[in-house]
RNA sequence: GUGUUCGUAGCUCAGCUGGAUAGAGCAACGGCCUUCUAAGCCGUGGGUCGGGGGUUCGAAUCCCUUCGAGCACGCCA
């Protein structure tokens, strides 16, 4: 199906033709003065160069043409040179109508043959989640729903920091507390216990232990990173601790992620690579690509036109050991191997630019990845307090994301309990479902790579640009369809039509734009660009429900095409909040 | 130091592949509930788009320069 602003174009277009000019100025757009018309289109202005011509006089012509336009009820050309468009009713009332039938509302499937691998999360093993993770996963989590939309077969992966000396030191620390333990016994050579020697909170309270140990006390850290080396080959006993360690804290992480409602396909992490490391630093020497500076062994990644300079990739430390690029070059080979993605996009840190650009430019000249295959760096801005400065809890310390949560919900707990009565139950759940959307569409309206202010009092509030206004939209039309269907009417058989409602035709033409924005969205992996949208459209409907009565409408064509209409709103809204990944709750 | 991102209303943000009078929301002020959820709607005031130059018929948008802020810059991830 078409999108409503490529009708209107080729309309133009062909007028344009007709009359002598290039077709491609007929391009029309949104007006952005609503106030004198629906849609405008400035092409005469520029083709009024290569035309040697007042872009008046072809805007004029133009016009004239379309004067007999079955779409246009009213063409305009007005100085210098635009053209000013509305639309009939009937036309749009047609385009809607066709679109409520439409798969996925006529918005098509640009990503339709890709497969796209998502990296987004990045948590690390043993350490609570915190604020600094939030915006990888809600980011990630809606990029992935929209490239799913967009047709694209998508896969996210977590890709858990699972590796290193942080695990090294939770085994010492470990061994220092329970020496008795088998794991540490290297005589050992029986079944080790099935339950791991401690809890996820035991555990995240090890390991900030350790590593502040670690900091202060050199043979402490030796310790550890000797516990590390022995972890990485293969100490019988390590391997059973680290597998407890990922048993325990994998669960962790799940449940917290679940209440977030982020969900990953692979739970892949660095130690899953660690066995490729040798063989693909054993390619890049034997290819020549990897040659040794300053003791390290490195990849040159530099070009002539940057106006930067870029290191090299380093492979190995000095004392041979893999670093980060080594592990996600791994990684990236790993992935064409088993997945073979068109795509992979890191939804991470914006800090980490120059890092990916060593990587991804490594992984070409190194052939990991074909010519093809586009490897996309979406970084993400801080999440600040609203002071402005990183968010910290009162005291200065990290904030433990499922706190941040907790607080979020009781403010929707609160405010829920003022305005509704409401089973006890039905209020818990519905103040998880609101304080979710709170955060996450608190997050997605900024644009992914700017910092942003995270201010849970402007967005738990109702009023404004926040999730929780979209869903009170949402809920009011669900409140209507309800009493609708309670009075005996049938919201399967009510038919959009031609009303004459001027509120009703606006609302048509936010919910007509849903196709060409999510087009728009995947393209610019640009969560935003949905958020933006709803809210235009809970605007528009709101604006219409003031106007309008609809269930004591008497005309009953009128009132079946208002609840066709809304009904198609509560749509298409529910398909927007699916991508941003929250829900709605059935009243609140 | 080099590079990079950014600077739009008191605050939080859109708009940036050049187009008309730069848009929202919050905050301030004023209206609207005997009628479908007022967690809503309507209205008023508020801006030299950091400064300066340039390109263009036209610049918040492109180029240069300057000021200010953030961030990153081979053996941490």
């Amino acid at each position: 199906m078409k999108k409503l602003l490529e009708l209107i174009s080729d309309e133009v277009k062909k007028a344009f033709g007709e009359v002598g000019y290039e077709e491609e100025l007929g391009k029309v757009t949104v007006s952005n003065r609503p106030d004198l018309c629906e849609y405008q289109c400035n092409g005469a202005m520029a083709g009024a160069k290569k035309y040697h011509k007042a872009p008046i006089m072809i805007a004029k012509e133009v016009a004239e043409k379309l004067q007999e336009s079955a779409i246009f009820s009213g063409v305009e050309a007005v100085a210098p040179g635009f053209l000013n468009l509305k639309v009939k009713e009937a036309f749009l009332a047609d385009y809607v109508k066709e679109m409520e039938k439409a798969e996925k509302f006529g918005a098509g499937e640009p990503g339709r043959g890709k497969k796209i691998v998502v990296d987004y999360g990045g948590p690390n093993v043993a350490k609570p989640l915190h604020v600094g993770h939030l915006r990888s996963g809600i980011i990630g989590e809606s990029v992935k729903r929209i490239c799913r939309y967009a047709g694209a077969e998508v896969v996210g992966d977590i890709h858990l920091g699972d590796w290193g000396l942080q695990m090294g030191l939770i085994i010492y620390e470990l061994s220092l507390r329970e020496p008795g333990l088998p794991y540490f016994d290297e005589n050992f050579s029986g079944e080790y216990p099935e339950e791991a020697p401690f809890t996820i909170s035991e555990l995240e309270e090890i390991y900030p232990t350790a590593s502040g140990k670690s900091k202060t006390d050199e043979a402490y850290k030796e310790k550890a990173m000797e516990a590390t080396f022995k972890l990485q080959n293969g100490e019988r006993g390590y391997r059973a601790l680290w597998n407890h360690i990922m048993r325990v804290s994998v669960a962790d992480l799940k449940k917290n992620y679940d209440r977030l409602q982020v969900h990953f396909e692979l739970w892949k992490g660095e130690a899953d690579v660690q066995e490729r490391i040798p063989g693909m630093v054993e390619y890049m020497k034997r290819e020549g690509y990897a040659h040794e500076s300053e003791g390290a062994l490195v990849v040159d990644v530099a070009r002539e036109d940057d106006t930067k300079e870029i290191p090299p990739c380093m492979i190995l430390k000095s004392d041979g050991a893999a670093l980060y690029d080594t592990t996600d070059l791994a990684t990236i080979q790993e992935r064409m191997e088993e997945i073979a993605p068109d795509e992979i996009i890191y939804v991470v840190d914006k800090r980490q630019e120059l890092h990916f650009e060593q990587v991804f430019r490594c992984a070409r000249k190194t052939k990991l990845v074909t010519p093809e295959t586009e490897l996309k760096f979406l970084g993400f801005g801080t999440m600040n307090g609203r002071d402005g400065k990183p968010f910290k809890t009162r005291d200065g310390g990290v904030m433990r994301l499922e706190y941040l949560l907790e607080e979020v919900y009781d403010e929707m707990y609160q405010k829920i309990s003022e305005n509704r009565e409401m089973p006890e139950a039905e209020a818990k759940n519905t103040a998880e479902i609101v304080a979710l959307s709170a955060v996450k569409y608190g997050d997605l309206s900024n644009q992914a790579s700017k910092d942003y202010v995270f201010d849970i009092q402007r967005f738990t509030s109702s009023e404004g640009n926040t999730g929780v206004y979209l869903l009170y939209t949402m809920v009011r039309i669900k409140s209507i369809l309800n009493k609708y269907r309670e009075q005996g009417g049938s919201t399967e058989e009510a038919q959009i039509a031609v009303t004459g409602n001027e509120s009703a035709k606006e609302l048509m033409k936010a919910v007509a734009g849903f196709g060409a924005m999510m087009e728009t969205a995947y393209l610019e992996t640009a969560p935003h660009k949905v958020c933006a949208y709803m809210y235009d459209l809970a605007n528009a409907f709101n604006h219409f429900y003031h106007e309008t009565k609809i269930l004591t409408q008497e005309d009953e064509a009128k009132k079946g095409a208002y609840i066709a209409l809304i009904a198609l709103t509560l749509r298409v809204m529910e398909e927007c909040i699916s991508v941003l990944g929250f829900s709605a709750p059935e009243r609140m």
